[in-house]
DNA sequence: TAAAATTACTTAGTCGCCTAACTAAATTTC
DNA sequence: GAAATTTAGTTAGGCGACTAAGTAATTTTA
């Protein structure tokens, strides 16, 4: 009976989720100089400065060889700063400059409208349930 | 009250979630010879072959450039086969080639075990209850 | 202490996805 | 019926993400 059609799949619930939630936020993103997936960097840095980039690939679930090139292009445009550390000269560390900061100011503005719209219409018991029951497919996925 | 961590928000777990479903999938993905979004377009045309290009980029919410480049990509690989459309010579057609159906059914074989995954440590309940709010969710970002 | 293994990135190349600008064909409208 | 508009796709260029292969520095190990 746990036949299931696939169009049924939370699986790709999820992923038609994940499309319109980037779209949006692509949208609203798109009138800052901020990019897709910069934003989650500019959070992490923001909760700890001065990260080495290994720290940053752990936490945001992202290759190495992604955030070189994303590390460039927003050093690129003034946002952050990557230094050589000084005891071990095969790491890197990466600096929030004021203009860092500043973006990421927007950032948590369309953060707070991201969530905002998805928990429209759900009560604050389904946002609870909601977030215990993605609480437990996290887990399963990792 | 109602103010939130940003590290709570139901939004930043479908992002990891999303991140972490996309690398698990890429994973299984890999052994065969079909790519990360190649998989939505051989499941919309296992629905109805020889759909249009527009028709398709309506069902996968993404651009027609997007399209067009993986309609190429995966014709050359030989999965599809596009042709003109005879009556309206602006459309084109998408077919599946036997290929193609090949490798759809690799396709199923790994959303099934995706769903699987996900749904590990859920009760039926839980399940059921997971897709009602993410169908909310949905409705919300559309 | 010199060689081997590990760690931390970087570079090159591929794909998905996007926007902007373009071509071509069909439809509207005047 | 010709001009304007809309529709359908393509091309170019940029970013996020990945793998594979490389470099350089540090740590292990023999």
């Amino acid at each position: 009976m746990k036949a299931k059609k696939q169009e049924n799949y939370i699986s790709n619930l999820l992923v038609q989720i994940g499309k319109l939630r980037r779209n949006k936020s692509n949208v609203l993103l798109s009138e800052t100089n901020i990019h897709g997936g910069q934003d989650i960097l500019l959070y992490y840095l923001s909760l700890e400065d001065g990260q080495t980039v290994s720290s940053l690939v752990e936490k945001m679930c992202i290759q190495h060889a992604t955030i070189s090139a994303m590390i460039d292009r927003m050093e690129t445009q003034g946002m952050i700063k990557k230094e050589k550390d000084v005891t071990d000269k095969r790491t890197s560390r990466v600096y929030m400059t004021n203009k860092g900061m500043d973006a990421y100011k927007e950032v948590a503005k369309i953060w707070k409208t991201m969530e905002a719209m998805i928990t429209k219409d759900l009560t604050e018991d389904q946002e609870r349930l909601l977030r215990e029951l993605l609480q437990l497919v996290l887990k399963n996925l990792s």
